[in-house]
DNA sequence: CTGTATCCTGATAGATACTG
DNA sequence: CAGTATCTATCAGGATACAG
């Protein structure tokens, strides 16, 4: 039960990462665990595990399992995931437009 | 300092009422702390108080001191503040469109 | 009417180690 | 390679009381 619509999809986007893992999985969309925590690097084992479960139980992430050995499981967004990019993406733009980049250690967007 | 745009909006909208009150002051220019308090029941006065100064220092409100007595201030939204607004509709269009309606314990716009 | 100070609690994130 | 369990640190939000 959610306060209210911003407060839901805030939930969704909230987490410290969730937002860096939905562009890695936008932009490549055959991830794998090992991958996404290079990438996300100085991202905890733990922490990425947590926030992807979350993202699954969201709906906004598929957990593809191989069944192979060693272990390959590959993540990528679901249909409701992606359409989420647009709404970030403005998030993003206003942020490139209102803050000084100065304030910025990175951009994501661009 | 903040990580990337993505954070750095987030930061200014992130606090659990500061949304409700862009919109209240969206609606409204001229709202005093007493009526902000009323309509966004039931938040605390010293959380109100706190968010407004964040948002104050932030540059997406003005306080407006009349320098009468009894106290009379009035806070309104900066262009920078206004600017926002669109980011935001996004964000509940989102939630709108993609959460279930039986999730929400309200709705603030449409 | 507007604002601040104290204290408390719950959620989030991270360090580290262990399992299949 | 992928995932879980413990323990700890930090912070946002809130109850309450006090102040100009």
């Amino acid at each position: 039960m959610y306060a209210n619509e911003f407060d839901a999809t805030m939930q969704l986007i909230r987490g410290k990462w969730k937002i860096r893992i939905l562009y890695e999985l936008n932009s490549d969309q055959h991830t794998r665990f090992n991958a996404l925590q290079r990438n996300l690097n100085p991202i905890t084992h733990k922490i990425l595990s947590e926030q992807i479960q979350q993202m699954i139980n969201d709906g906004l992430v598929n957990r593809h399992d191989f069944h192979e050995q060693p272990l390959h499981i590959e993540y990528n967004l679901t249909t409701k995931g992606e359409s989420l990019i647009p709404v970030v993406d403005a998030i993003c733009d206003w942020g490139l437009a209102n803050i000084d980049q100065s304030e910025l250690k990175q951009t994501l967007c661009e």
